[in-house]
DNA sequence: ATGAAAGCGCTAACAA
DNA sequence: TTGTTAGCGCTTTCAT
């Protein structure tokens, strides 16, 4: 192990026969970028690039006040063990598009940095000095408006905590749903059941009411019990009540999970009951994270996950541009979602008494007028 | 957003009536740390509490020379979108453990940092000044050996390029996959088949010759296509060489997956093929990162993901101590694995012939003398 | 067009 | 036991 000294401005500016101040000044581009004859430029670039120079981190953060650093909180997650595929994309394009401006992502994991509670993350989020930070669906308001009121940019995505007056970028899950029910609808089912999250979220809401709303659009009455909500989105969850919908009668002949990893606990209590997707039931998600791995690969709902991170970045080091001016109103952008057709949807098996055996039966249904949120 | 200057020692020093050194002492508990009177540290002490002071590591580390970071370089992922679980966890525990040395982890992804290709990795981990770097199964030993032959604390995990010497911390393969074989004849299983890599790593090799090893210590024969390799650990690749052992005669009644992720693609083979698992098919994995989520169950030998991480900042950490000291011999560590029973694996449904049948049949075997590597 | 100088917040010698 | 001093490597006025 040879500890030699890293390369600094100096050994540049000896190599160049220039001063600090110049190598400086070359390297940041500093405005307008024509203060250094062209000649003087390329013998500083020229010893850098040989030197393999790189700025000191920690010097430059020092000096410049800022640590060039936004700190990506990934939501948390329910009992996974592998990590979230969501977090993971948004991580993974955010930090493309950060390097591209100069900026880096660190991953600020409050499973990791907060086992504990109350001022934890806050904490850490701030030890960090990052100057900016991206929360995925923060699950308090409270980190969230300590961060911005401590002046650091602040950006929510997914299912941002709407109290507090940040920028937010979010999606609009309908083009996908609607997508998705036209598309079973097309096949030809017409019971159709829900699984889904009973979290008072607007992001859970909205998903709910558009899958009941595009059914009334077709004309297709969909009974309560057809609609089987859960706290959490997990494995359990879904096949709980995927479970429970299969004791429905009729039971369906699709299922729309709202969650991927509704989808999976779906195929479990769908693969335990002997139930064959798609031929017995056709089974669509929203998310299409696990989606095309499980079998048969799962008709899906994507998010434009890698859109929202560079949006995000975007976001950030924009209002960190702008950091003098007065506060403009924070963005709000919405973007669509899609649907991906995969091997999980048929044709229903069961023609039988299609329309007719659901009007006769008698139990309550929930209407175009229910979902809309009107009774 | 009022960006307010955060606070530094010298308020701690004005607060507590000390000076700036004091505070350092303090805080920092130079060695005994007996040098400061109990009282004038307990008014440091609340007074940077009552601040809620932290000190800013870009100053820090410059001051110090050196950034307390640890790097983390996760294995390069097979066309995963959902980031990897092994990766995932290792960070995982690493962040805790370094955490409670006054460390951090910082994760540079080669497919995030380094999308291009030759120096581009090694330049950005050197530019971010990190005192060790923890390389998950790295895929060339260049980078490797540069990092060490900077004077960065080097640690290996998995599957070490033994081609550099550092510190590796690695998995014996062979409890866990006697315990899996042991318990597959012991369910009685005679005709197994073993889904596998063909990449020269000692890691893939040593699974491999355990395999064909525990079996021959049963006494079982296993014929050369019953051994299915490919080159990739990916979905795609472990449904292809499930359909390839399907059609050996007679076929497999039990599967060996070496990863999980050909587990993942063995299920969809078999799903295709409508051979249920465990009835018609047992299936045992090796990883335990997928296992527990697919359906069934799949009973996996699981690594000690937590003790690799915590003994990788352990010697990390423990190399930056004694810095100067000589160069210690690296240390090679070498943990167990173990078998955790689930529901893929069950009594082999067709009895027939059973011991006879193979014997009688005139194709190659895999004796164990060859699995020794010997003829 | 370039250089000199100051200082970001902190810590480690050395003095006192 | 405590304070003084001198930078770590960099950027940014301000002179020249």
């Amino acid at each position: 192990m040879d500890k030699r000294r890293s390369v600094t401005s100096t050994d540049i500016a000896h190599a160049a026969g220039v001063s600090r101040a110049t190598v400086s000044v070359v390297l940041n581009g500093t405005r307008g970028n024509i203060r250094v004859s062209d000649e003087t430029r390329q013998r500083v670039l020229t010893a850098a690039a040989a030197l393999n120079y790189s700025p000191h981190p920690a010097a430059q953060a020092l000096r410049r006040q800022r640590s060039s650093e936004i700190a990506f909180v990934p939501r948390t997650m329910h009992k996974t063990e592998f990590g979230h595929p969501i977090a993971y994309q948004l991580n993974l394009h955010a930090s493309r598009a950060a390097a591209r401006r100069g900026y880096r992502v660190i991953e600020v994991n409050p499973e990791i940095n907060a086992t504990g509670d109350g001022d934890e993350l806050f904490a850490f989020l701030l030890s960090r000095r990052p100057d900016g930070v991206m929360f995925d669906s923060p699950t308090t308001a409270d980190d969230v408006r300590r961060i911005m009121e401590s002046g650091i940019a602040v950006v929510q995505l997914m299912r941002p905590q709407l109290a507090v007056e940040t920028a937010t970028i979010t999606v609009d899950a309908s083009r996908g749903i609607i997508d998705a029910i036209d598309h079973l609808v097309g096949l030809g089912h017409r019971r159709i059941a829900y699984l889904g999250s009973d979290d008072a979220h607007i992001a859970n809401r909205s998903r709910r009411e558009c899958f009941l709303a595009t059914l009334a659009r077709h004309g297709i009455p969909i009974p309560a019990d057809y609609i089987a909500l859960g706290p959490e989105y997990t494995l359990e969850q879904g096949a709980a009540l995927t479970q429970r919908v299969l004791g429905c009668s009729p039971p369906p002949t699709a299922l729309f999970a709202a969650a991927d990893n509704f989808a999976v606990g779906a195929l479990h209590a769908l693969h335990a009951a002997r139930i064959r997707v798609p031929d017995a039931m056709s089974v669509v998600s929203y998310d299409d994270v696990y989606a095309a791995m499980l079998y048969p690969p799962i008709t899906s709902v994507s998010q434009p996950l890698r859109e929202i991170a560079e949006c995000a970045i975007e976001c950030i080091t924009g209002q960190l541009e702008r950091a003098a001016g007065a506060a403009t109103e924070p963005v709000h952008l919405v973007l669509p979602t899609h649907l991906t057709v995969r091997q999980s949807t048929q044709l229903p098996r069961d023609e039988t008494g299609e329309g007719a055996a659901e009007s006769e039966r008698g139990r309550m249904m929930v209407s175009i007028a229910a979902s809309g949120g009107e009774r």
